[in-house]
RNA sequence: GGAUUUGUAGCUCAGCUGGUUAGAGCGCACGAUUCACAUUCGUGAGGUCGAUGGUUCGAGUCCAUCCAAAUCCACCA
């Protein structure tokens, strides 16, 4: 053995040493008995992205469920974890399209076959990246069992389930107030619209009677009424009265209505439920027509034909102009309100009143509040267990349709006669229910990304191997980052009960996000970027693993450092150099039986640290199994640091030869306990110490977890 | 406006159902050196656990109030 442990010469050899062993691929009994008395422990892993590389996010998620999987496996349970990627819809088309732009193209350029066609090639390559690197963070998941989110089996599942949501009245299309984004050409959920804080003018006006305040003048077209609070006094006469709108001269009522706040403005608002969510609503409460001044492309429709085809900003600015020239303008301010923004291309968000399917949630939230409430679904964290319930508490009818290409598109066909909806699980329908014509146009949307995602736990078992379903269904942890539980987490829930009767998971294991080494948010523009590879290649994969759970409990964010990285690589060589001290006297070409069960001694410092031992794998036991990986972490290097090393080993050198048992035992319980968090360095070891063992594939992931 | 969380050593954080002199890593100071390891070893400094009250035989831990900070959600004409 080398003076020093070098990562770089054993990490891709020890993956492929298990790889090729099978030790990821758990066999599931086959007898009804032995099912029985099987324990079966399963992760579907999150899957990442199919659009970009893997940043150190997901590294954290990694080093905790193979930390979990390993554990689980060396304690002789039926252990899978299963690998797989998302072709995450938006995100992945507009990273798509950012490539094409810096060519010169847009997604315009092609037609929908081709565009389809050229992104699924793009993410092919990258999750051939993306794999490769989940083995070099160790990740000893089974590769045999990968699904991809548009894999054609999985697609019929979310598929059927539309259909059969549809069929027992869950579906509806309808016209409401979605987030548009002009220039990404589709709708957002609420989540994916960042507000922020925007100074813009705002234009006092006169209406006739009544003079409103408005920062978006170019929509005095689409206004349908003015509206007051009923409880404002100055206002109570006008209520029923006409109010006229400037330049068109149109007649709109006045109205009243609580949602109005008498101290803003001049107390009284300009209804136009086609561009507004506050006035829709009031708008279908008053049943007040819909009149749209914009179109797709954000430009401007139904108005007078000196602003017709011009962009919102543009004809702001000379409808201004003309308020001013023809006296209807009071007065402008400066005022800070906030505006939607897409999350994506940064660009504002345009709120449109749109045709759109929706999933009914209030029935689905309230069975999947009901799971955790009844301990079905445990979440560990107290914090994490509120918020998932506060979310599906407040959750709105779900709109799942997505105007993109990249995604499973909507198997929803309308008659080119009757313009009814005919909903399928795939193919065009024979006949239209309705009018029994047979020709169809289907919907060019897609599925929102999470509407398929949300099936991905019984998704995936079903497909698999034949009675991986029934064995490892409800899985047993789902692990997650926090950001994501409303996104994610509670649409398996309510997705995964509806189709099953039973719980996607039993644990909801949710943890923080990474920080820098000063505990900041990580992003490219701060460029603080930690990139986990980099970091592999650096100090290898297990110092990177433990830097990851090393200091912080898996609730909160963890601030990762490259100096604790540096301090883990030097634990790793610790381990190797104590392994080098216990070994040096082994003769090297017979065939050696190491002490593998606890040596008897009478010698003090032995009884010492075969009791230290003792208390430590009790401890570290009781910790994972509390999912406390910080201290289970923490616990492991100190003894093995400071018990082991600094006291015993140090004791041992005048005695060696006496104490080698002890020496020999100590070291390959360490190794057992620290696999988990070290897979590769622990197992290189293990290989070194049975080079010459007389059992064949002694591997360490096989091996036992200790048990005293 | 609603919800959740945090405040412990210079920095980043552990400390679970209340129980001796409050811990770790990094950093800092001093010292050691052909020993398995300089990716090392030894010694040490450094904290009235955000503040004030309360419960208790006993509070970093439980309760109340206050101060400071963070995150998420809603609204903004």
């Amino acid at each position: 053995m080398e003076k020093a442990y070098d990562h770089t010469k054993y990490e891709s050899k020890i993956y492929q040493l298990w790889e090729l062993s099978n030790a990821f691929s758990p066999i599931v009994p086959k007898s009804k008995n032995e099912r029985l008395l099987a324990k079966p422990f399963c992760i579907i892993m999150p899957p990442p992205n199919a659009n970009d590389p893997l940043h150190i996010g997901h590294a954290r998620f990694v080093a905790i469920e193979d930390i979990l999987i390993r554990y689980h496996r060396m304690k002789g349970e039926v252990t899978l974890w299963l690998p797989g990627s998302d072709h995450a819809g938006i995100e992945t088309q507009f990273v798509f399209e950012k490539k094409l732009k810096e060519q010169g193209k847009s997604r315009f350029d092609f037609d929908r076959d081709t565009l389809y066609k050229m992104i699924m090639e793009y993410v092919q390559t990258n999750t051939k990246t993306m794999h490769n690197q989940l083995r070099q963070l160790g990740a000893s998941c089974d590769w045999s069992r990968h699904k991809f989110t548009l894999d054609p089996d999985i697609v019929q599942f979310v598929l059927n389930t539309f259909k059969k949501l549809y069929d027992e009245g869950y579906i509806y299309r309808g016209k409401r107030i979605v987030n548009y984004c002009p220039y990404c050409g589709t709708n957002f959920s609420e989540l994916e619209v960042d507000y922020k804080e925007t100074e813009d003018e705002i234009y006092y006006l006169n209406y006739g009677i009544i003079n409103i305040a408005t920062t978006r003048p170019e929509t005095i077209f689409a206004d349908v009424a003015v509206a007051v609070n009923p409880n404002d006094k100055k206002y109570s006469s006008l209520i029923g009265k006409i109010a006229v709108i400037p330049i068109i001269k149109r007649e709109v009522p006045i109205i009243a209505d609580v949602l109005v706040d008498p101290n803003f403005g001049t107390g009284a608002l300009k209804i136009t439920p086609a561009h507004s969510a506050t006035d829709f609503d009031i708008g279908i409460k008053h049943k007040l027509p819909i009149i749209s001044v914009l179109d797709d492309q954000g430009n401007m429709t139904n108005c007078p034909v000196e602003y017709l085809g011009l962009k919102a900003n543009q004809a702001r600015k000379k409808v201004v102009e003309d308020l001013e020239t023809q006296g209807y303008l009071i007065k402008k301010e400066l005022i800070n309100h906030t505006v939607g923004h897409c999350y994506r291309c940064k660009g504002t968000i345009e709120p449109k009143v749109s045709e759109q399917w929706f999933v009914k949630i209030k029935e689905l939230s309230q069975k999947a509040i009901k799971l955790i409430k009844d301990k079905e679904i445990v979440f560990p964290s107290r914090k994490y267990e509120k918020f998932a319930k506060n979310w599906l508490k407040n959750l709105r009818d779900w709109n799942i349709s997505r105007q993109i290409v990249w995604g499973i598109q909507i198997p929803a066909f309308r008659c080119q006669k009757c313009l009814e909806w005919t909903i399928t699980n795939g193919g065009t329908p024979q006949n239209c229910h309705f009018c029994k014509h047979d020709k169809f146009i289907q919907d060019q949307d897609t599925f929102d990304t999470w509407f398929s995602s949300g099936q991905w736990p019984y998704a995936t078992l079903k497909t698999t191997n034949p009675g991986d379903f029934d064995f490892f269904y409800p899985t047993t942890i789902m692990n997650s980052s926090y950001d994501i539980i409303p996104f994610w987490i509670i649409r398996m829930i309510m997705l995964g009960f509806y189709e099953t009767q039973k719980p996607p998971f039993k644990v909801v294991l949710v943890h923080g996000l990474v920080r820098d080494k000063h505990g900041i948010k990580i992003s490219k523009s701060k460029g603080n970027v930690i990139d986990p590879i980099e970091m592999v290649e650096k100090y290898g994969s297990d110092a990177l693993r433990m830097g990851l759970v090393w200091g912080a409990n898996l609730d909160n964010d963890i601030s990762l450092s490259e100096e604790n990285i540096k301090g883990q690589r030097n634990f790793c060589n610790k381990l190797w150099n104590i392994s080098r001290f216990v070994l040096a006297t082994i003769p090297s070409k017979s065939i050696y039986k190491f002490q593998s069960s606890k040596p008897k001694t009478k010698n003090n410092s032995d009884k010492e640290i075969l009791k230290k031992l003792a208390n430590t794998v009790k401890k570290v036991t009781k910790l994972l199994d509390k999912y406390r990986l910080n201290e289970a972490a923490e616990t492991i290097y100190s003894f093995i640091w400071k018990d082991f090393a600094n006291d015993y080993l140090e004791k041992s050198k005048l005695r060696k030869v006496e104490a080698q048992p002890v020496l020999e035992y100590v070291l390959s319980i360490s190794l057992k306990l620290a696999h988990p968090f070290m897979p590769f360095v622990t197992e290189t070891i293990w290989q070194e110490m049975h080079k010459h063992s007389l059992e064949k594939n002694n591997l360490l992931i096989n091996s036992s977890w200790p048990k005293d």
